[in-house]
This record gives C-alpha cells, sequence and structure tokens, in this order.
DNA sequence: ACTAGTTTGAACCAATGAGTTCAGATCGGT
DNA sequence: ACCGATCTGAACTCATTGGTTCAAACTAGT
C-alpha cells in the first residue's frame, strides 16, 4: 500500500506525506482553499510548517494533491460499492436496492461532501482540478453501472436497451433526491430515510427499464 | 420593481445599492469569498470603496445579501419555468418536455451554476446561508412541481400516486445526468444534447409514472 | 445660489498569512 | 557512538486586504 509518490528518500519515519495530505484536505475540507492557513495543516497533521513547504512546495499544489488523493479513495469506494452487481445470484431488485443503499450511504459520507465541496467551490480558481474530476469523477462511475447492467441485459435479467443511459438514470434517481432533501449535505439523514430513497430509486427505474410491467 | 429595502434616503441617483450587490455577486462567483476584494467589487459595481461600506456594513453582510438576491431571481425564473404545466391543453409528453428542456437550460446559466457553486463552497463559513437555501433553495420548486402534478392526477391525465415523490424523481430524472456530464458546469452543454437529454428524461418518467405502460 | 446628504479618491492602520531562513533537536543506518 | 539527512520551532519578510478617516466634489430640492 505505498503511496502514490514515496516520501523523497526512503527513510524518514512513518511517511509523513500521507499524513500531510490527509490533515490538509480535512482543513482544506472545513475552512475552504483561501482561508485554510498552511500553519494550521501542519498542526493539523502534527508537522512543523517548513516540513509541509519540503514535502509539497506551494499551498496550491499541496491542494491538487490533497484533492486528488481524496479523490482516488472515494472513487475506489463507490465502484467497490458496485460489486453485488457482478454475480449477483439472488432477486435482482433486492441487489439494486442494496447497491444503491450503499451509494446513499457513501454521498453522504464526510469525505465524499468535503470532497464534492471543494471540487465545486475552487474549480474555478485551480482549471486543473478538472483533470482529477475526468479521472475520478462520477463519470467513472457511470461507465462502470453501464458495464453490469450490460452484462444483466445479456444475460436476459433486464430487458435491452441503452446501458449508458440507463445507469445515467439509475444513478440520478438514487442520488438527485437525496441532494436536495440534505439541503447541501447539512442535514443528517437518518439510515431509515435513506433506505426509503434506494427502494424508490429502484421501483422507479424497474418501472422503466425493468420487464416486469404487466 | 422596488428592492427589498431601499437606498438608505429615497433620492441618491440611480439606486447604487442595487449596482453593488449585483457587482458583488458577479465578484464573489468568480473568485469565491475569501479571494474576492471589497476594492474590486467596488470598481466592478462603479462604485467607490467607502460607499460599499456606506450600504452594506461589512463584507460577510454584502456577501449574504448579494447571495440572498441572485437566490431569489434564481427561483423565480425555475418556477416561471413550470409555467406551461398550468393550463397544458395540449399533449402531455410534449410538455413535460419542453419544461424539462427548460430546467435545463437554467440549470447551466452562469448566475445559475454560480449561486450553486457559492453556497457550496461556503456554507460552512456561513451557517445562515441554510436560511437562504430553504427559502429559495430546490425544495421549493419541488413543492411546486408537486401541486400542477398532483392538478394533473385529479384530471385524470396521470395515474394517482405521490405527487411530492414524482416531483422529487421528475427533477432528478432531469438534471442529475446534466451534472455528471457538464462536469461541475464548466463544459458548455449544446442545445441538442439538452433536448436530448430531456426527452430521455420524460420517457423514462412517463414509463414509471404515466398510464401508457402496455 | 444655498444647504444637506452622498459619493469619491486617496491615504492610512492593523491583522493575517504565504513562504523563507537558520540554528538546534532528532532519527536511521552503520 | 557517529554521520548525514530530516524535522522542528521560532522569528522574519513582504504582500494583501478589511475597514476607517477626511477633505473635496457632486447632486437634488428649495
Amino acid at each position: 500500500m505505498t503511496p502514490a509518490r514515496p516520501s523523497t528518500t526512503s527513510h524518514g519515519r512513518i511517511d509523513k506525506r500521507q499524513a500531510i495530505l490527509e490533515g490538509a484536505f480535512r482543513v482544506f475540507a472545513r475552512q475552504g482553499y483561501a482561508q485554510a492557513c498552511v500553519q494550521e495543516i501542519a498542526n493539523e497533521a502534527g508537522v512543523a510548517k517548513p516540513t509541509v513547504y519540503n514535502h509539497l512546495t506551494d499551498k496550491a499544489t499541496l491542494f491538487r494533491h490533497a484533492l486528488e488523493a481524496a479523490a482516488r479513495t472515494v472513487l475506489e469506494e463507490r465502484l467497490a460499492a458496485l460489486g453485488p452487481l457482478q454475480g449477483s445470484a439472488e432477486g435482482l431488485r433486492e441487489t439494486l436496492t442494496s447497491v444503491a443503499y450503499r451509494l446513499l450511504q457513501l454521498h453522504c459520507d464526510d469525505r465524499s461532501c468535503a470532497l464534492r465541496r471543494l471540487l465545486y467551490s475552487e474549480i474555478n480558481k485551480f482549471p486543473d482540478s478538472l483533470d482529477i474530476v475526468r479521472q475520478y469523477g462520477p463519470h467513472r462511475l457511470n461507465e462502470a453501472l453501464a458495464d453490469r447492467l450490460a452484462r444483466l441485459m445479456l444475460a436476459g435479467r433486464l430487458p435491452t436497451g441503452d446501458p449508458a443511459r440507463a445507469a445515467e438514470q439509475f444513478i440520478a434517481l438514487v442520488v438527485g433526491p437525496l441532494e436536495a432533501r440534505s439541503e447541501m449535505g447539512t442535514r443528517p439523514i437518518s439510515g431509515s430515510e435513506l433506505r426509503e430513497l434506494a427502494e424508490a430509486a429502484v421501483r422507479t427505474f424497474l418501472l422503466a427499464f425493468g420487464d416486469q410491467h404487466v
């Protein structure tokens, strides 16, 4: 589980770089880019200020790398959430519902909310954050889900159709209502409410894309 | 069309206050709260710095008021977009599609994107922006649309069901896919792509909520 | 033309924070 | 125990910026 770019030399205690990136993300998440001061990031990471500048030259590059690391793990979690669609022996509705529920959980997660906020807010000041979005953004989740749906269609468990479109609308049905209800991610949503949202999303998805109508 | 709170006295050229709020919103939209400096806002509004402080005491209250004004007009536009659902004599599918298309257009609008970004980014630093979200947020659009759908159900043009849920999922189907495709509002979406998104959204909405299945 | 309120420009103050410097502490490997 | 590299803490520089002050200019109504 080595980090993408190891510490400048092979030794130097437990990799400070990782601690810095994580602390930076937490502080940026709380304060936003401009409001976050490097000293506070250093404190949060349990490190001195020059050490921060030693590992990451700029505040800007610090931001970029912290963002990228967070985006990667968030995407990985979301992709993992699609797992049950792999070898789904049980009922399709149940599998879809559990996947939807897991996606909703992840969408509510602090890390995920903070990342979304940061990307939204600083995308103007950091045009190259767009690369992060393109590499680890929702687009990737769409594709992965489309793959799964295509397999289901081929296996005859779902009527044939455009899997990309189905994936796109499935995700929209799942997270769209949450976005509106959670008031910018500030209102905590109970587990039972999430469950109910997931079931509702799967219900209309299957009404439109499933073969059990009539 | 008098502003919510008129200038401190009845005279004083054309209301500077309005110009300040609009300029402030433009600058905040470009730079974010912390990065925006009051001098630049003053320049953008064609006004001297002390005048800004004369009308709006703080940078913070300046921000709040600029945000609230923008949120109000954005919500009004969106509510107006539901107009065609009022006395829809023509085909339901066509009406829904045109409404969806209009909503997508508005969602792509610069003002709308900037407002979303600002709310997302500064909601932590300005907890009372939540009042703005609650008063002028997506929740209001949901309610208005639920009203229209309820009328359509009563008129027998749509099968009876939960209008709130239908409204929630309709909006999710419309704007959700856009959100993913537009890469945080940075990629411009062509009119034909919007049209196609609107038609797809209405198609699955009617498959799930309409009475023409079978 | 006079007056009262508003706007302007510019200078000013104080605070904040990015980024650097440096001498001394600390640690890993030998 | 020693060495070379890293980490630390504190102080420092310098630019930015929020907010204020003030005298001069302007504007409207009488």
